[in-house]
DNA sequence: TATGAATGAGTCTTCATTCAT
DNA sequence: CATGAATGAAGACTCATTCAT
């Protein structure tokens, strides 16, 4: 008897999504996707090239909302915002990042944890990258509007920095954090981060 | 001609750190072990129990320092350390990590990215958890010690900063560093860190 | 919008004539020329029993038209023919098989080289077989005719002229050749041709 | 219970022949070989790389043959010999092939006739190629040293001429002759032969 | 007629590990 | 110790074909 198309796919995705989780990319099996998920083994590859593609449907949402963050970082004028105030600047971007986590739990752990051997397997790194460039970006033009600041950073302690942002979330994504808690640990972080980025840029 | 014992032991061990560092863990083939350490590979398992066995035996150096590390930091008595040196603190503990970097590259590598699909996937995790609690005990008798600093702090931001030096880690090893970028980087984390930390324990 | 029903079974043929060419009967596959027939692959059992069928018909054209020039030889009286003028029964010979790669070039290219696997595996030594029959028949009856001439060929070398014709059609096929080289060909084939039956059947 | 080394590979090749033989080199199967060399399938991988490489072992005697007649032929000094003896060329050569089918006729016959989606599916175009130049060349050096003959015959008639060579040797291979028909085909044929090289180089 | 879902056996190849010598 | 043979399950993926709608 056949089930609808919409059912197979969502199906699939829903165990693909446990096995990756479970096993990671590499480790997961598509014969038991396929037992899971009732559909015959080969009857996956009519609705997907392959084991490849099945990961990258599951976390293509992820993989749309980060981009489109980055894309929206980059329209913005964060650059007006006076300095001394980038504790909203932080906080802001914590939020984000809390309310990403709300959405894409799972997916941003295969994202960042599991995805090893899959064709997403350096996104990552990438990611951290290009964050690394835009903190760069930032910090120049800061320097610019306020030549008193310490524009100095190095390279790669910006990129020690935007790799952090990953590590958090990767934090986020492996508890589950009451609203208390994320509370907390939202208010704690502006703190502590407000302070150092004021201290190291001498504003 | 046989070798020596020793010699088959450090061939393997040798080859199997390239193999599992090309490949991660799962990836890793004993055949191509095997191969590269130009021993049968049935022989292989003379030496070592299993895969699983191998890679632990790889990464043992440096599961031992992390577990010294732990066990002195147990021991020393930072408490009476004045916390408004707390710049010492961090100081101190950057540099023993970048000089456990430079001795363990390969190896820490290994342990925190590339182990999974072994026993010692949750290594990783396990480490953070037990610095989290060491750093919670840590601030607990800082508390003690001086009543009017902030001792509220909550368990997931401590741990988060646990995580952060897991992530400094992965950066290390991660990145080719001139001594000179390493000096930049450890200067520009303390005064970060250092700030941040005062700040939040309103010290 | 459905398409004519003779317009999918063309659309299925050429591009299952495609497929053949590319990758023989065995290696081809019916997702690949419904796909590029634009066909759903099960929508093409509608029009053809099978893979074999397909082929099948991919080939009758010149199927047909060997099977007509047997019936023609067989019913024309060559044996009328001066034997001394063989050059003509050569040159009428090639000319026709050179007219027929012009015409089903690409199915005798399948029919010869590629239908391993296929029903029609056997094709080619059930027509050289034929032709061998066919050949000693003639020669029987020239013999008669012409009591002087040696009739007594081995039937291996009848059956090797035969198989000989099929591996000249075959080399035909596999090259593109220009009007003159095609001449050139045919000329220096009946001299060659013509002087060694003069010569073996004595004549 | 193991058994010798050599024993497993005979068997595997001795059945992996037998199956080529029969199915092709694309519709062999792994399994199939295994199962008639009572061997298990992956042990087969002990001793080949690939079912290719089993392939090509099984024909590389003849392969090895092939290769030895064609650098002889290039050393020997054939133009030398006076054309008009060239019965006695066509004699040699169609001998050693005769030799070299009862030698190698399983194996001309998977070469030639099997080969289709193996590595060597175009030794065959490819062996064609190099007799068709080594005959152009042995034409010009004759009518360098014979200069009233004709030397003006196309590529493509020296190259189907070369591909007579492997259509008689596919051939033999296909039957079983007795001596006598052997004898009986190899006269008629350098009648055949003589006569018509002689008319069409004007010899 | 047409579709897409479904099937089930099949493809070659690799895996870590064990056994017998 | 060392070897190479052996195992049996598993890997992802493709096949021609059929079924249900």
């Amino acid at each position: 008897m056949q089930k609808l198309k919409k059912d197979i796919r969502r199906q699939v995705i829903i165990q693909a999504k446990n096995e990756f989780t479970a096993k990671g990319f590499k480790g997961a099996s598509m014969r038991t996707i396929a037992k899971n998920a009732k559909v015959g083994l080969s009857n996956i590859y009519n609705y997907f090239k392959n084991k490849d593609e099945i990961f990258k449907e599951v976390v293509s949402p992820v993989l749309a909302a980060l981009e489109k963050r980055m894309e929206d970082h980059n329209n913005k004028q964060y650059i007006t915002t006076d300095v001394f105030t980038s504790e909203q600047y932080l906080s802001e971007m914590i939020n984000y990042f809390v309310d990403l986590v709300k959405h894409y739990k799972t997916e941003l752990k295969l994202l960042l944890l599991q995805s090893h051997g899959s064709e997403l397997e350096n996104f990552k790194k990438e990611y951290i990258d290009r964050s690394t460039e835009i903190g760069i970006e930032y910090i120049k033009r800061m320097k610019e509007k306020y030549p008193e600041i310490n524009g100095e950073l190095s390279k790669f302690f910006i990129h020690t920095m935007s790799s952090w942002w990953i590590s958090i979330i990767s934090e986020l994504v492996s508890h589950d954090l009451s609203d208390k808690e994320m509370e907390s640990f939202v208010s704690e972080f502006i703190i502590f981060g407000t302070a150092g980025w004021k201290k190291i840029m001498n504003a």
